[in-house]
DNA sequence: GCCAACGTTGGC
DNA sequence: GCCAACGTTGGC
């Protein structure tokens, strides 16, 4: 089992907006990162762990706990001639992007960026290190379980 | 809105 | 295949 964090814009979607969906599940769609992408197709597996991260907006930080819900699939919107994430380069032959589904396992108090780098056992989390900008990143055992029980003290 | 950091693109 | 220009990310 392996353990990942992904990062959300809450204007776009929110751990709230998660919990409406149907089955509290997602497409991970959007995804338009070679590396980002790779994690989803090569590497997610059914029953991971992610961490549900805000970013890009007052408060950022991780606000739930989810799993990854389905193996890769090809992500519908680069499809889309309307979608922001058309790609015109890629075809239903030799789709280009692929996400997986993410199902909410439940949403958390927020444990915010700051109180992430303040914790002296995070300092490897990578989306600390400098210049990092991946949206989806492993975490480690030791990591996940630092952060699950920080996210569990309410 | 700024800006550092990084990824992608495309001319050569 | 190099690399400059450009676009994007994301915290502040």
């Amino acid at each position: 089992m392996a353990y990942w964090l992904m990062k959300s814009e809450p204007s776009d979607i929110s751990i709230d907006d998660l919990a409406k969906k149907a089955a509290q599940t997602i497409a991970w769609y959007g995804v338009r990162n070679y590396q980002a992408r790779n994690f989803m197709r090569d590497d997610m597996k059914l029953g991971d762990g992610v961490l549900f991260y805000h970013s890009s907006c007052a408060e950022p930080g991780v606000a739930g706990i989810a799993e990854v819900a389905s193996m890769a699939y090809p992500d519908e919107t680069q499809f889309q001639p309307k979608n922001k994430y058309f790609d015109a380069k890629s075809t239903r032959e030799t789709p280009r992007w692929c996400n997986v589904d993410v199902q909410l396992v439940k949403k958390t108090r927020l444990v915010s960026l700051q109180e992430l780098r303040d914790h002296a056992q995070l300092t490897t989390l990578r989306i600390l290190q400098r210049g990092n900008r991946l949206s989806i990143t492993p975490v480690t055992a030791a990591e996940w379980k630092i952060i699950f029980k920080l996210a569990e003290i309410n």
